[in-house]
DNA sequence: TCAAATCATTCACGGCGTAAATGATTCCGG
DNA sequence: CCGGAATCATTTACGCCGTGAATGATTTGA
């Protein structure tokens, strides 16, 4: 007969929700500091990315589609004028609405940022087989699905 | 001859380390909407989750392993004794050291705090066929690992 | 045309996390 | 065995991030 081993004491830590949690954190925390030499935070490139796929939005779109209050986008904003990132253009239609839009400059870090997150990304898969690898990400963007977040 | 679709605007969106990071603070998130009824955050539950599979720790131990200050520990199991959770007991062997004991009370938490993120980890990994989740949780473990992480 | 809604901005505030200083205890070299 | 250095917990002060509540400018719609 088998021998009944004890239970995990602590089966939360075993959950993915729960590794999922520790995972982000640390991942982000290690972009951040690889990051912080061109002076931005994981959020100013959020900002950036957001506006490559989608150019020219307002901030209070950004806003919402980051789940963020829109007197952070405005700080947001302001850094990423001041490093030269992003240009703010005043909507001739509206002009209540403040347009963000990419410089070069800003596309130039945000190219710099991409090669980094792949760069995490290889050492993050790294000892998983090509197969395992594949089904990682579509299994990953199911879960951000499931959350109703954009892909 | 097949037509060469436009480059992602932003490929960093689509990139495992990039959505690691968000669905990593939406479930972080949710989480700690979902536990605030019983006055505990995110930190107060890997504490409580520390102790179940180490039991009597150190405060410094766990501030070691949760990569947070001393300080901050001193906090949190200020607020674990206060709403009964754990108990702090002086180790004789060292009077220094605040040993960290869970209650019934804390037991009781974590059990709850658990199938709360049992339940949450149905929801994320819904969807997907029995044999994708499995893959995926062994895939995120190793995820896990790469980052030196427990398990 | 004017009141209500919308957008950006500023401001004050709360909360989390850190580093430094303090005190108690233990360790160790001479 | 003794006194200085290391260790652990705690307190305190500080910075930073994110929010919500004004404020002002502009647009909408009745």
């Amino acid at each position: 007969m088998l021998v009944m081993t004890d239970a995990d004491p602590s089966p939360l830590l075993g959950t993915s929700a729960f590794r999922l949690r520790v995972v982000g954190a640390v991942v982000t925390e290690r972009f951040a500091a690889e990051i912080a030499g061109y002076d931005l935070k994981p959020k100013h490139v959020g900002v950036l990315a957001l506006l490559a796929s989608a150019p020219a939005t307002s901030q209070l779109d950004l806003a919402r589609t980051m789940g963020v209050a829109p007197s952070l986008i405005v700080r947001i904003a302001d850094h990423l004028e001041r490093i030269g990132a992003v240009e703010r253009v005043r909507d001739p239609a509206d002009r209540r609405r403040q347009a963000l839009r990419l410089t070069p400059r800003g596309t130039e870090l945000l190219a710099a940022c991409t090669r980094l997150s792949r760069s995490m990304e290889r050492d993050l898969l790294a000892g998983l087989s090509a197969p395992d690898r594949a089904s990682f990400r579509t299994a990953l963007a199911r879960v951000a699905t499931n959350l109703d977040l954009p892909s």
